[in-house]
DNA sequence: ACTGTCAACCGGGAGA
DNA sequence: TCTCCCGGTTGACAGT
């Protein structure tokens, strides 16, 4: 499976992330807590991994958050400090992959049986999420780039080829051709020329308009042959 | 010391 | 108004 890049620019890039479903429903979850506490850091009593129950840590050990670590972290004498940031164990993140390959979004549902699972916050879930679209775009954004920079490497080599190819036609060009009127035999101006669609030859055209021409034999087409042609 | 990664935050826009 | 998502940013941490 793959997912093609929402590019304006229309270009067929496809990732390697499969499954672009968009589920992402009527979402009436009320966890916002981390906006509204963000200001003053106080956010350590939910922060992190802390443990939700004492057994089984084994399956999601705690990155490098340890226990005890609130205590220094925000509510300590230090002023405004973040907490120790959260590494998500390997087992975490590979089920946070595997159901970010199957849904880009989730539902609130998902949403917080996957915090359960994972023994996270659902807005730890939501937030990985987020970030994980943000970085999967990245890579496509950046595919793109390379991909129109060689679009425009070859467009320039191209512009430059044809380029040399006029200016080569240019320099075989030669004087434009001298065509004679038939009734004074005096040369006639270029402007005063225009090519036969039949045989694409040039000549004068001064001649009558081609519903009132005369017969091709007596047109005035081919009077002669050009002292030059293009 | 420097740099890259990434969880978490912030502000704003969109939809119901 | 509420909730969600997105783009941008911050700051902790790991690797060099």
């Amino acid at each position: 499976m793959g997912a093609t890049s929402p590019s304006a620019s229309g270009l067929e890039l496809t990732m390697a992330v499969p499954g672009l479903s968009s589920s992402s429903g009527s979402e009436g979850f009320g966890c916002n807590n981390s906006n509204s506490n963000s200001n003053n850091n106080v956010r350590v009593d939910l922060d992190m991994n802390q443990p939700a129950s004492g057994g089984e840590e084994e399956e999601f050990p705690m990155g490098s958050v340890e226990e005890d670590e609130e205590e220094r972290g925000g509510g300590g004498g230090g002023g405004p400090h973040r907490p120790k940031k959260l590494r998500l164990s390997k087992e975490q993140s590979r089920l946070l992959e595997e159901s970010f390959r199957l849904n880009h979004t989730l539902t609130t549902k998902q949403k917080e049986a996957l915090a359960v699972k994972l023994k996270l916050r659902p807005r730890q879930v939501e937030v990985w999420f987020q970030n994980r679209r943000a970085r999967t775009k990245l890579k496509q954004t950046e595919q793109e780039c390379e991909y129109l920079k060689r679009c425009f490497g070859s467009l320039t080599e191209e512009n430059r080829r044809l380029q040399r190819e006029v200016e080569e036609l240019r320099a075989m060009r030669v004087a434009p051709p001298t065509v004679l009127s038939p009734h004074t035999r005096q040369p006639l101006p270029a402007s005063a020329l225009i090519m036969c669609p039949r045989c694409e030859r040039i000549t004068a055209a001064t001649g009558p308009p081609a519903a009132a021409r005369p017969t091709p034999a007596a047109s005035p087409f081919h009077p002669r042959r050009p002292s030059a042609a293009f």
